[in-house]
DNA sequence: TTGAAATTGATAAATCGTCTCAAAAAGAAT
DNA sequence: ATTCTTTTTGAGACGATTTATCAATTTCAA
């Protein structure tokens, strides 16, 4: 039995209410995502190349964005490229980023997303997810 | 004299201290940049053709991504496109967005940007600038 | 086992934004 | 004002990323 059991059952209930069917592939791209932070498609697509030499490019993002559907990804635009985030095994997570070195530091803050809470409310929103991003210098790129 | 004279002097410093020019289509995109909140190049490009059929839709990226550079826009991916948001006329707002009809709500929030910087304080990041993006549905199409 | 419906893989196509480069414009020096 | 150097422009080519197409395959319920 896989590691990821119980994503892999959340995964499976999704496709269920939408008609969708559970795959050979959709097991393996679950599989592989779970063990990562976030990835690209073309990432994962070199990732898997050797479990599965014909698994597509195509079906990689399909996957990547049924996943999103299913709530256990979230797609986020950082340069050119799309990076999903796994979103499964934790709380939702936001990005401290270092604009000279590129590097990535998450982490949560739950007053932030009660304050969101506030904000959304007071304009009629139901939030369903949410993206922050805080760009400036690391510690080692200040000087 | 423009009714942007104020931002249009903004944008002839940033031009002096890095060597470019003042030309007239960057004064033509400066003002119809102002008049809006957010805006694609694409849709700048439509808007301005009328007033000049000639202006590329290259040199709308290229001016539209120096203003970010001088601090009056903002890129912003949504969906496919990248939005430039208007930042000179206020502070840093942050956006609510309705998943289903795509309307857009502009928000300022000090708590929320006080605890930012204790975030990244705490990490050892000198914030230079952040996206929040609170995504949801409004209450017209939550129904 | 059968058959309808969904999925896949390969590639074509679309999208978005940047690059190229000759011609034009800006702005400083004369 | 004219000249000269540098920057900018416009048009389209180009590159990168993602989606659409479609015949062949797989899933899964009957």
């Amino acid at each position: 039995m896989s590691k990821h059991a119980k994503e892999m059952e959340g995964l499976k209930e999704h496709l269920g209410k939408h008609q969708l069917k559970f795959t050979r592939q959709r097991e393996l791209i679950l599989d592989a995502f779970l063990k990562q932070e976030h990835i690209t498609a073309e990432e994962m697509y070199h990732q898997l190349a050797r479990k599965d030499p014909h698994l597509g490019l195509a079906t990689i993002y399909r996957t990547l964005n049924l996943f999103c559907e299913a709530g256990l990804a979230q797609a986020r635009h950082f340069g050119t490229q799309t990076q999903y985030d796994n979103v499964s095994h934790k709380g939702h997570h936001d990005h401290l980023i270092c604009t000279d070195c590129g590097k990535i530091v998450e982490f949560e803050n739950c007053d932030i997303e009660r304050l969101q809470e506030e904000v959304a409310a007071r304009n009629g929103f139901t939030i369903q997810t949410h993206r922050l991003e805080l760009y400036g210098l690391c510690s080692r790129c200040r000087h």
